[in-house]
RNA sequence: GGCGACAUAGCCAAGUGGUAAGGCUGAGGUCUGCAAAAUCUCUAUCCCCGGUCCGAUUCCGGGUGUCGCCUCCA
């Protein structure tokens, strides 16, 4: 049983799919004036792992997430750079996939244009309009009544007269009222337009989503999300116009789930403020998988402070669950090659036979955990706290069998694959460990001889306990920026 | 002016009507030739004041503070 909190009616509900074992999704996209900012990659990400799990626990997931291609913001950017409207957008939704790949964002199933859906936008327009919910002005705009809809105002729970529309920008006086928003926005000279029953222009915002989620996911779905920010006035509208267009107040969005802002010093992240960092920039210091986890160590709905030193942070953090999963692909080496049982188990050192049984029993309880975290209106923080508690035991399990403190047996071998299935499919849910950052800064083959050299000639030295020789060499690779370890598999390096 | 969210250790952050997950940092120990990595141990009565209750950090009321929406914003 999954709860989800629900924006509509303010607190968690039990969800119930529209459609037995499937789930719709629609998730508001970018519009594609700018490079996105990790605000903006948030909801992004929380989908990401939402779909994950559903997919998980064997729902057929669908997945529908827009591009808001047309629109006063790329048609200025497009002005500023000197370029065509499609030439931004193209750029920034080529630089939305990359970043979007770094973070192991899986795809949508469909990702729905403006300009690709004009046809549908224009439809639903015209629908409006017949059934008197519109209206179009002499210059060509067509302007949604909200008047006409006296359950305007539902979801972000405001009432038409306590707004102070028109506080901080002049409202259009030609408006019926001042909370009208554009369908339908009449040409101007140089700008990109569309013919239309009510003139040659181009879609207002807001009505895309509505003609986009109709069109690929039906009258009713189950979840639509976004940033906060959206629930006004952007799924206000939506939900305005297209319930007065299909003509059901039940229809649209069953379920409303809004994230949490990004800040930054404690105020919010957005473009228009400047105080943003985009992911691409993000990328360049820290690797994705490590952008992911901070992002999902908070709640989605709690505000997340953005700083260098917070995400480096989550970097440790994130290593320790990396030591966990290299340890148990080691030990899945030496199950593969037969070298687990043997062991070198020293009768001396022993303290127990086995300690396989409990890990496996550990790792199914916090999977349990995990799951139920999640059920909880997907609460990854939680979910991951059961990831390090895991990992704790499996890295003391690791060292132990190293030590020779352990001799296990042939029944042990199938439970520590166990517990790397458990641990790897908590690790898919929450998306990582699919792209691991190589710390190696040079990687190539030269690098890695001369390396070899190095190391060899160093361990040659230790042979000969010449600990001066060893430890200058270690010492200046490290003023180098090349950190050794000596560990019981051998030498490893990487860059600090 | 209207509406809303949040306030938990040095920092980040879950959570519960019966004295509080996890991560980072710090101190000490184990391991190591020494380190590193890993691991162990240690650090909170949950903003303030009332109320309900056998008992509240968790519920209610008030206060203070921070942030957000009411304009484009994920």
């Amino acid at each position: 049983m999954i709860q989800v909190y629900n924006t509509m009616t303010k607190r968690k509900e039990i969800f119930k799919p529209l459609k037995k074992g499937e789930v719709s999704i629609y998730c508001c996209g970018i519009t594609t004036n700018k490079a996105i900012h990790i605000g903006n990659a948030r909801p992004f990400v929380v989908w990401d792992v939402i779909r994950r799990y559903f997919a998980k626990i064997g729902y057929k997931v669908h997945y529908i997430q827009n591009f808001t291609d047309v629109d006063d913001k790329i048609i200025t950017a497009a002005k500023i750079e000197n370029s065509t409207w499609k030439e931004v957008s193209t750029k920034n939704i080529d630089i939305y996939f990359k970043s979007m790949d770094a973070l192991n964002v899986r795809r949508a199933d469909v990702y729905p244009k403006v300009s690709e859906t004009m046809d549908e936008i224009i439809s639903m327009i015209d629908t409006l309009m017949k059934k008197g919910y519109a209206y179009r002005l002499d210059n060509g705009d067509v302007y949604y009544s909200v008047e006409k809809n006296p359950s305007y105002g539902k979801l972000s729970g405001r009432k038409l007269e306590e707004m102070q529309a028109g506080a901080r920008i002049e409202v259009d006086g030609r408006k019926n009222h001042p909370m009208d928003f554009a369908l339908w926005k009449a040409a101007k000279e140089g700008e990109p337009a569309w013919d239309s029953p009510f003139g040659k222009g181009r879609p207002g915002w807001h009505i895309e989503c509505s003609a986009m989620s109709l069109k690929y996911l039906g009258e009713k779905f189950d979840f639509h999300g976004g940033g906060a920010d959206l629930i006004f006035p952007h799924h206000e509208n939506e939900i305005a116009q297209s319930q007065c267009a299909i003509g059901d107040e039940n229809s649209f969005a069953q379920y409303w789930v809004h994230n949490g802002f990004l800040t930054t010093d404690n105020q919010k992240m957005s473009s228009s403020a400047g105080n943003f960092f985009t992911v691409e920039d993000i990328l360049k210091k820290f690797p994705g998988e490590i952008v992911r986890l901070f992002l999902l160590q908070t709640h989605y709905r709690s505000p997340l402070d953005f700083a260098d030193t917070l995400m480096e942070n989550t970097r440790t953090a994130y290593n320790r669950l990396k030591t966990s999963y290299e340890y148990l692909n080691d030990l899945a080496k030496k199950i593969e090659n037969g070298t687990f049982v043997k062991g070198k188990s020293d009768k001396s050192k022993m303290i127990t036979v086995s300690q396989a049984g409990g890990l496996v029993e550990l790792a199914e309880r916090l999977m349990s955990s995990f799951e139920d975290a999640m059920n909880d209106d997907f609460n990854t923080a939680l979910a991951i706290s059961y990831m390090f508690e895991l990992s704790r035991d499996i890295n003391t399990y690791y060292n132990d069998f190293l030590a020779g403190k352990i001799a296990p047996r042939g029944t042990d071998a199938f439970m520590i694959m166990r517990v790397r299935e458990v641990f790897m499919d908590m690790a898919s849910i929450i998306g990582i460990f699919e792209n691991i950052p190589n710390e190696k800064a040079v990687d190539s083959e030269l690098v890695n001889k001369l390396m070899n050299i190095i190391i060899s000639i160093r361990q040659d030295a230790r042979s000969a306990k010449n600990w001066a020789v060893a430890d200058k060499i270690r010492d200046e690779l490290k003023a180098a920026g090349i950190i050794l370890e000596d560990t019981p598999q051998g030498v490893k390096w990487k860059n600090a």
